[in-house]
RNA sequence: GGCGGUGUAGCUCAGUCGGUUAGAGCAUGCGGCUCAUAUCCGCAGUGUCCGGGGUUCAAGUCCCUGCACCGCCA
């Protein structure tokens, strides 16, 4: 049966789900539809990680305990995923029972193989963040957050002894070329193996952290970070004993982020060894989304967060652009203005109306039903057409092997045009008028709704729904399966004779009143520009938003980013907010001015910076100028 | 500081083992069509392949060096 096993990482629960984390989804729910549509039986695993003192911290920060708090953030993931239509087999937490029982196994194991020891060491600690600092953490030798001088002080630890694996290790990933992909991440890992490898801390004693897995041969400690998550991915197959473990380990799929690259291809592997199972089959590795704030931001008000652009414009263009605009393997870029010039060019102009006109199409001269292909009416063209949709679903099998989904997508808009060339040509609208020619339309229109039937089915992995609604107008029905890719290489599998319902529009264009570039904008005539207000809201709706004025404490630059400060301001409390304002105000410039905030945005991530509100500006980029108050004000004094 | 990556059309990027005249999409301009969501089809451009040096019959591609940006590590 060829099984499938694919994960996402275990996302941490010290934050929110962000792009990163839906891009990571996204995928792993791609690859687990597209290797469904190929026969295979398939497991798909995506879950929370939930220890550490990250999360403890986080936990203390809101008031809550621990677990209270692991629940909340752990259900924010969980329910994002369906508004993504991903579908998920498991969804595993590291705070379950199932999983400690694993993680206690295995430590056992590699504990009595004898690769296991413990050991002293000594370091810079600070009592108040109770952690150890190294010397380049430190400002001027002291704790860059409470500006104590740490203690030197001896802690005792459990160490995982990795350097015995080490030249193992690099002999597997040069026999398995493909063992960490894409290469350039295999590259990394090779080079980073080129220096000694250095054995890793496991543990933390319970005097600095309890919120853990107890090590099962010691118990005044608990386990930290990589036995515990790492782990995830053999016990939610019900490792040792259990039945998918035994159907799905072998093929095991992990599908990554590139931060957690060392993680994945040095430790995980070596801890498989140490543990005596067998290792996992590809690392697959992407990059970032870097999200560009000023670009996100135009049309409704200050979305920018890129997720909220699924709830405007839907899962499937949601989908559709993370996986044609991201080569993967490589950072991207996410804009708000990219994406809807993909969603127009590509999911309204080229699908949405070939899907439309063809449709109009068949209602129009076959009263809707699915025509007869006349035997003797086809020439080359028509073979063509035929030729083009085989190609189009080997190349897209091809780019789905290779994780190439922008190819992959690119195999299926070649098609696409294809079909918006033939019609072209043998202009139905011309065969209509002729009674003569009554046959050569049938075949025309049949052979485009065959190639719809296709695209129909090549979109499923990316677009679930786009995919199921072409289906339901184009007559095929759900019983029998259109999607499985033994079918959509065949031609001809559209029945004639059958009614179609009545046309819809697959996506509505986007209709931007705003013009593409702010340049642009602010050539245009001036009244032009102010017809462009946007719908009137109630009072009721507009006392909702909490402006109020703050006075900024601190500013500084966030690195990687031209337009981002980050800034502290004083609203009654202290609120971190991220303004893309770099490009127009020094930092010097900013301490103890007053400015307006909308205090009750709902917080949101910036370049890993959780921000706290908005910063209410005049114009954007070019000229953009802060909204301030005439005169000294108490901060936190609200606008009314 | 160490290691690695990236730099190609206005924009986003592809470019295999070094091999003919360096490509795609978008944007732009012109033409065509009317079945279609002002959609579709055709044609047309534009390049210091980051700079410099080298190897070679031949370099966007390999080597050295400089610059810019990015990532990882200490």
């Amino acid at each position: 049966m060829n099984p499938y096993y694919i994960t996402t990482p275990i996302y941490y629960v010290n934050a929110r789900p962000h792009l990163g984390h839906a891009y990571s989804t996204v995928v792993a729910d791609v690859l687990n539809r597209f290797h469904r549509m190929c026969g295979q039986e398939t497991y798909f695993l995506t879950g929370t990680d939930e220890h550490g003192d990250k999360v403890v911290r986080a936990a203390k920060e809101e008031g809550l305990s621990p677990l209270v708090y692991v629940d909340q953030i752990s259900e924010l993931f969980r329910n994002l995923w369906p508004e993504l239509d991903i579908e998920y087999d498991y969804f595993i937490r590291t705070t379950s029972h199932a999983h400690a029982k694993v993680v206690e196994e295995v430590l056992q194991k590699i504990y009595d193989a004898g690769d296991i020891y413990f050991s002293e060491y000594e370091g810079a600690y600070c009592f108040g963040c109770e952690r150890f600092y190294t010397e380049r953490e430190l400002v001027d030798g002291r704790c860059p957050d409470h500006k104590t001088i740490p203690e030197v002080i001896k802690e005792s630890n459990y160490f995982f002894r990795m350097s015995r694996y080490q030249d193992w290790l690099v002999e597997h990933i040069e026999t398995f070329p493909d063992f960490v992909r894409p290469e350039r991440y295999r590259n990394e890992v090779l080079a980073f193996l080129r220096e000694p490898l250095v054995d890793l801390c496991i543990s933390r004693p319970k005097t600095r952290l309890q919120w853990g897995i107890t090590l099962p041969f010691d118990n005044q400690y608990v386990t930290y970070v990589w036995f515990d998550a790492l782990l995830n991915y053999i016990s939610a197959l019900g490792y040792p004993d259990g039945e998918p473990f035994k159907k799905f380990w072998p093929t095991v799929q992990h599908l990554i982020a590139k931060d957690i690259l060392k993680p994945h291809a040095i430790y995980w592997p070596i801890m498989l060894k140490a543990a005596g199972i067998p290792l996992y089959r590809n690392l697959n590795v992407h990059g970032y989304w870097n999200v560009d704030a000023a670009k996100m931001s135009k049309s409704i008000g200050n979305v920018v967060d890129p997720l909220e652009l699924k709830k405007i414009y839907g899962s499937d263009a949601f989908r559709y652009f993370l996986m044609r605009e991201m080569v993967f393997g490589l950072d991207s870029n996410f804009s708000e203005e990219a994406f809807i010039h993909r969603f127009n060019s590509d999911l309204a102009n080229d699908l949405g109306n070939l899907f439309s006109r063809s449709l109009t199409m068949v209602h129009k001269y076959f009263k809707g039903i699915v025509p007869q292909k006349e035997a003797g009416t086809e020439s080359d063209i028509d073979f063509g057409l035929r030729a083009d949709a085989e190609k189009a679903a080997q190349d897209y099998r091809k780019a789905m092997e290779d994780l190439a989904f922008n190819k992959a997508l690119m195999a299926i808009w070649e098609f696409i045009n294809h079909i918006n060339k033939y019609i072209d040509v043998t202009a139905p609208w011309e065969l209509a008028k002729r009674k003569s020619q009554q046959r050569q339309l049938q075949t025309v229109l049949y052979n485009v709704l065959e190639g719809l039937r296709v695209i129909s089915g090549l979109i499923y992995p990316i677009m679930p729904q786009a995919s199921r609604v072409m289906q339901e107008h184009l007559g095929l029905k759900s019983a029998e399966t259109f999607q499985k890719m033994e079918d959509l290489s065949v031609w001809g599998k559209t029945k004639p004779g059958i009614k179609l319902p009545k046309r819809l529009t697959l996506f509505p264009r986007i209709e931007q009143g705003r013009a593409q570039s702010a340049n642009q904008e602010i050539a245009e005539p001036k009244e032009v520009r102010l017809m462009r207000m946007k719908p009137d809201i109630t009072m009721e709706i507009f006392q909702k938003i909490d402006l109020r004025v703050a006075t900024v404490l601190h500013a500084e630059a966030v690195p990687r980013s031209k337009k981002l400060l980050k800034l502290k301001v004083d609203v009654g409390e202290v609120h971190t907010i991220v303004a893309g304002i770099a490009e127009n105000y020094e930092v010097e410039d900013l301490i103890g001015k007053q400015v307006v905030i909308v205090a009750n945005l709902k917080p949101t991530k910036l370049m890993g910076i959780l921000s706290q509100g908005m910063v209410l500006t005049a114009g954007d980029k070019g000229n953009c100028r802060l909204v301030t108050v005439d005169g000294p004000s108490d901060p936190g004094t609200p606008l009314t």
